[in-house]
DNA sequence: GCTGCTTTGTGAACGTGTGCACGAGTGCCT
DNA sequence: AGGCACTCGTGCACACGTTCACAAAGCAGC
């Protein structure tokens, strides 16, 4: 066996492409192609080939040369370099229009992200039923995220409550959290976070129509 | 007045950091603060004094050396740069989960983005009022582009008739599109589009708790 | 007006990401 | 077995983005 050696950092911008990647031949698979270029993989995620070859060679040399990658061998090494090999329940904050939304959002579940609870500060919203899984009380966060072993969190807060949010995330020992609230959260150096804001995205196309 | 000169470009990168920069300061304004150093702005919004200072300048020269910029002037400078003069309507594609949360999600309106319209594809859902705003049906489409003079198309489609919004939103006339289906769109160039996956930032969380 | 303190604006160095171009390996056909 | 067509893996050059460091510029107090 090989010697165990330090994981190979991948570069952040090959990190986001991989789940493209992924997605791709997932559905490239499901529809009976086991071998695919670099060039046809580049064409279908709307990037340049060389770049696919790059990003794929971090993982290891797992394509063969003059035929190109078996599908569900890199599939399966995808899926290992981003941790896709179990499931990791999320928890929602927030049980407003977006929390919902998501909540509902049937891709999660299907992707290897069940949702494990939706907590919300209103007692009015508590109690409810959202597409299978029952509003909880915030308080109960700390409960949900030990017993279901939760290290991602979702803010889908207003923004007044965003920061309130990820501080209960935190302390409830969540250790990545994606957050859709328009606020740039404060949290410890080692809590991992991404942030999804629909109004950064309309104002960069703002720029680009005003030329 | 100043010779009328080709307008400098703006990096990406700066592009992208402007409206976070632009929220802060009109909360800051809006607090009473009248002037603010890039250090304090760097600080507010989790990134480097040097970075804030580098985009402001692409702006042009609008702090003053010693004390800082003025807040109310350099919102008015990022919302001209970034085209926030006007309102840009908006028309979503799409009245499920995901399309009423959007329609429903206030922000939209109140940052300048005011939902033109609602359609969907499926006679049952057309009628049906989210939020204010009627479900029409999709073939109405090129008719609330025209009228409204509506420039960005949102797509809250399933993954499977994604392209086909997509391509309906072109053909109506609407330059710029802001995605949420897993799909990489196939549209002419000269579209601008960008790109909402919550899978993808998941997996990429997942691939930071894996280590 | 001069001195000292503060903060901007930016040149320069560094780091990260992209894309080309080509050697190297593989399979197929004769 | 040999030649050919194909495609990966990667070195290299370039573009883009980030950060440092400091001169220039302004304000305040005397």
């Amino acid at each position: 066996m090989a010697p165990e050696r330090t994981r190979r950092r991948i570069p952040d911008a090959t990190v986001a492409r991989l789940p493209v990647y992924l997605r791709i031949l997932t559905e490239q698979g499901d529809e009976g192609v086991d071998s695919i270029s670099s060039e046809r993989l580049a064409e279908l995620g709307g990037v340049n080939a060389a770049k696919v070859r790059k990003d794929l060679s971090y993982l290891g040399s797992y394509g063969t040369r003059g035929v190109g990658y078996e599908v569900a061998y890199l599939v399966y090494q995808i899926r290992r370099e981003l941790g896709l090999t179990h499931d990791w329940p999320v928890v929602i904050v927030g049980a407003g229009n977006l929390g919902q939304a998501l909540a509902g959002y049937g891709g999660f579940g299907e992707r290897g992200f069940p949702v494990a609870g939706i907590v919300d500060i209103d007692e009015a919203k508590v109690g409810s039923v959202l597409s299978g899984v029952r509003v909880r009380h915030i308080d109960e966060l700390p409960q949900i995220v030990q017993t279901k072993r939760v290290s991602i969190g979702v803010v889908a807060t207003p923004a007044s409550a965003a920061q309130d949010a990820a501080d209960r995330l935190v302390r409830a020992g969540v250790t990545s959290i994606l957050n859709f609230a328009p606020v740039v959260l404060a949290v410890p150096r080692v809590i991992e976070v991404r942030k999804v804001d629909l109004a950064v995205e309309l104002q960069i196309l703002s720029y680009h129509e005003q030329r």
